[in-house]
DNA sequence: CATGAATGAGCGTTCATTCAT
DNA sequence: CATGAATGAACGCTCATTCAT
């Protein structure tokens, strides 16, 4: 099995949280992405993925064990890349709530608009997950909903904030972000900077801010 | 090929659009939604539904054609529910803006809570309808959508509402809606109308309205 | 999963035990049967069989669920038409040790012959036997070992059999009757008759009978 | 291709022929024969070989050209020591054919003792043999049957032995020698020389001698 | 509606084998 | 000898679908 840590997105610290260069996998995630957001996990041979990533069948089974493997390999990617810019996001502002929901969400933002089919996948194919699988993944997407919920609960305490319901706000912030990767096209009417400023606004609405 | 046209919820004018008995699928469509909602298109075979149905695999084919009109069968049925349901609820009240937002938000929240997996189904398998059934398809979504965007932009006009991107806006309250699909859970914490105004609350607030 | 029974060798009591018409296998197990005989379980594929049977792929799946089930039903089969004529032979003679023994060897040395490659199959593919399946079929061989040994350890209380381990001498016969599957031919010099008598010769010599 | 005549056993005569050490088989053979034993050549892979050898997949084509080479090689290795034990125990001893017939028999039963997995999986896959390596085999294997009909056969000439069918009587020796290999274990309850001596009487018997 | 039988195509996976380094 | 990468062919098995009864 090759190593594939090289394109291990925690290898490199998402200091500069906000800018977005081309996804950095490995040519079979690549193909396996972008047929797995086209036709789903079970709607995907390896055939298909082979064919994408201009490799024979076998040579896909050189680099990961299974078609499961490989969806697990993606999706774990994809929450590490998310998790680390999210971090990077909350490192590089003060402690108000104010500021950390802002940061928060336009991070969130931007990964669902530049990550797109990446994240889409990811909470579109957790039920493709074995059992074992699916609990390891959805441990890393709790950490990043416990995230959105502290900082509202913080802003409601500080008076930041004003909503009687912080759990279920955050929650709805979450499906804000999480929503927009069904949309978003980069050819689309909005301009990224755009649409973090509107969609800031609504999310902001949500938790009763300013 | 027999007549399923009994079951067609456009039958059944739902005037009383906030009452939900259980679902009236023939059950081959509730076999197949169930399957469906668990392991997606993909990943559910003839032999599930047929199993599930308690039925033969010719048994299936008996009614439906193919799989294929089985996902389309179900989605429409669906949909036709959905706008059903919105209609009369839209026509159960005034003109007033407000009121219309608030009624139509209330139903879809309903019909998301109380149709879980229906609505699971019909946006998450969207992308396994054969191109002609898909375009079918998400005409009625978007007549759904077109109603929010209509009343929210009512409302702008009429100073009801105060959000500066009426179409944005609109689009963040039916994700918050369909959202509703994903976590609820008939046994969970929140009962049914405390959800609803709560998440009334957080749609109004997406919009600018008081 | 259709019903085989028809071909069950128990619902033919083998009271003529000595005469044997051609196998009336169902054509899967027929085809497996040869196919297993030339290149064993693991050298034939499924493809293989199904070919040889006249049938596509799935028309094999129909009657079986699994190569292995093929293996195991060929084997059941083949030990149940075995042990049945051995007692069939059995009930066919007096209690004397010397009777029991002749008809007992008779009905081996005629089944190795006629049901050669059954035979062969039978005893080369034990090891192919899933773990559950193989002690359910070691269980039926040892069954018939046990029918041997009682025999000439009779026959040595009684003093019709002179040799001092009884239970090596019946292991050898019993080896005796089985290699006669690894080399006899129809077309070959030895008439049926002729290798029994022959060998019925040899049995005799290892128990140490007259 | 390198030379590993080193590990023929013609280069070590076996005029000790009675002993045994453990045998001298090159890794790749040693890990080709525990597989070939325990899931015959069609059930064993070439992964299998390498990894029980400690190798890896191009490793072991280094020393082999291919898995068929592999079996041919271990074939012929089994039955050079086998000939060669034979010969060298023939060596030994008179002219008597009862001594004669004796000692072969001997030799026999302590191969099949002592090399057991080697003699199964010599006479169990001679038919995973390509054509013409089955014809260069097969050649061998006569040759070591023929030494023993004829030894049979001269006892008869010189009234040492009783039989009337020499060439059956010769065979069911073979059969009775290379069925050892099938259920002797060493830590069985049967010491070696108990079973030599017991199995040469059963030997004798068998040819009519005293 | 059921059962039973069937099939072409395709599934995920592994095979023996090769070559570059 | 190892590692890593690769492949055409084949593996056991399942798919959606059909037809006769």
């Amino acid at each position: 099995m090759p190593d594939d840590s090289s394109h291990d997105p925690q290898e490199l610290p998402h200091d500069d949280w906000r800018s977005y260069g081309p996804p950095q996998l490995p040519r079979v995630l690549e193909s396996a992405l972008s047929a797995f957001a086209e036709q789903g996990y079970h709607g995907t041979s390896i055939r298909d993925i082979a064919g994408g990533a201009g490799l024979s069948v076998p040579g896909v089974y050189h680099h990961y064990r299974s078609k499961q493997e490989i969806l697990l390999a993606l999706m774990v990617s994809v929450m590490d890349e998310l998790l680390s810019r999210s971090r990077a996001a909350l490192a590089s502002v003060s402690d108000r709530p104010e500021d950390r929901f802002d940061v928060l969400v336009e991070s969130l933002l931007r990964f669902h608009m530049f990550r797109r089919s990446q994240a889409f996948v990811a909470s579109s194919e957790i039920r493709s997950l074995d059992a074992e699988n699916r609990d390891r993944y959805v441990r890393l997407r709790d950490e990043q909903q416990q995230m959105i919920t502290d900082i509202v609960s913080a802003g409601c305490v500080s008076g930041d904030f004003a909503t009687a319901y912080p759990e279920d706000a955050a929650r709805a912030v979450a499906t804000l972000c999480v929503g927009v990767a069904s949309w978003y096209r980069d050819d689309g009417p909005l301009q990224p900077d755009q649409l973090v400023r509107r969609h800031l606004g609504l999310a902001r609405a949500l938790v009763g801010g300013t």
